[in-house]
DNA sequence: ATGACGGTACCTTACCGA
């Protein structure tokens, strides 16, 4: 079973490109981030067609995710049901017997914003659930966009980068919140290239320098490590012409 | 460096992302 996350940054633009990449990826399930769409605008006939049912929390302009999934999601939960969010950021269901969590974390704009803050409570709201879904889950998978750099070595230059969003300590002790309540970075389970990120600035030839982040993660629980062979992060989108600025994480279970 | 690039929207400029 291979399960991936990928921020599509609006999913009318990037629709042909996801389908591709169904077709030469083949995951199982995929949670996406920032569709960017109203609900009414999902483009489920299409993702049926390519084999792909799907499910969605979206809203206009800003945030929007889905899940999609080679056989349907069961008790399917939008949004952190104990927190009053008005913006669009988490799908939840159960696909083959494993709890997929996706999740569009907010980004945080500056640590002395008041985004910043929304972003303190969010993560605590988000920790506060995953609670109860890991005690009725046995087998769980935390992923999306987390808009967190959880250690220096995913960072390209962690010197600039220091303290500033994305990588404060505040943001990098709810990451490792999420690692106490019992999940596991699945990438950081195998050997990696060095220099490995998900993200890469639009401007200043970011891509082709490979100045980057790594930010999009796939936290697995107890049940599913055990379960894991593989987690890489597929550069091939980022080179399309007009490309998202993340690239798809993806993980394989046995 | 209030920059850059790219997406969206009450669209020729502003807001947001990371």
């Amino acid at each position: 079973m291979k399960l991936a996350t990928w921020n599509v940054n609006s999913l009318s633009v990037r629709l042909p490109q996801l389908l591709d990449w169904l077709v030469s990826a083949q995951p199982d399930a995929l949670v996406l981030q920032e569709t960017k769409l109203t609900d009414d605008k999902f483009p489920a006939a299409e993702l049926l067609a390519a084999g792909y049912h799907a499910v969605w929390h979206g809203q206009k302009t800003y945030n929007g995710v889905a899940l999609l999934s080679r056989t349907p999601a069961v008790d399917v939960v939008r949004n952190i049901p104990a927190l009053d969010d008005p913006q669009a950021r988490v799908i939840a269901g159960t696909v083959d017997g494993v709890r997929v969590i996706g999740g569009y974390f907010p980004n945080g704009q500056a640590p002395d914003s008041e985004k910043f803050v929304y972003k303190m409570g969010w993560l605590t709201a988000l920790e506060a659930w995953l609670q109860t879904e890991l005690a009725a889950h046995t087998q769980l998978v935390l992923m999306g966009d987390f808009n967190i750099a959880p250690e220096d070595r995913d960072v390209y230059d962690p010197v600039a980068w220091a303290g500033q969003i994305h990588c404060t300590p505040e943001e990098r002790a709810h990451f490792q919140a999420l690692v106490g309540l019992g999940l596991v970075d699945a990438f950081r389970l195998f050997e990696q290239p060095p220099k490995s990120w998900s993200w890469w600035d639009y401007r200043n030839l970011a891509f082709r320098k490979n100045q980057g982040l790594r930010i999009d993660h796939v936290l697995v629980g107890e049940a599913l490590k055990a379960r894991v062979t593989a987690c890489q992060i597929d550069k091939a989108p980022r080179k399309n012409e007009r490309p998202s600025d993340h690239a798809p994480v993806w993980v394989e279970l046995g």
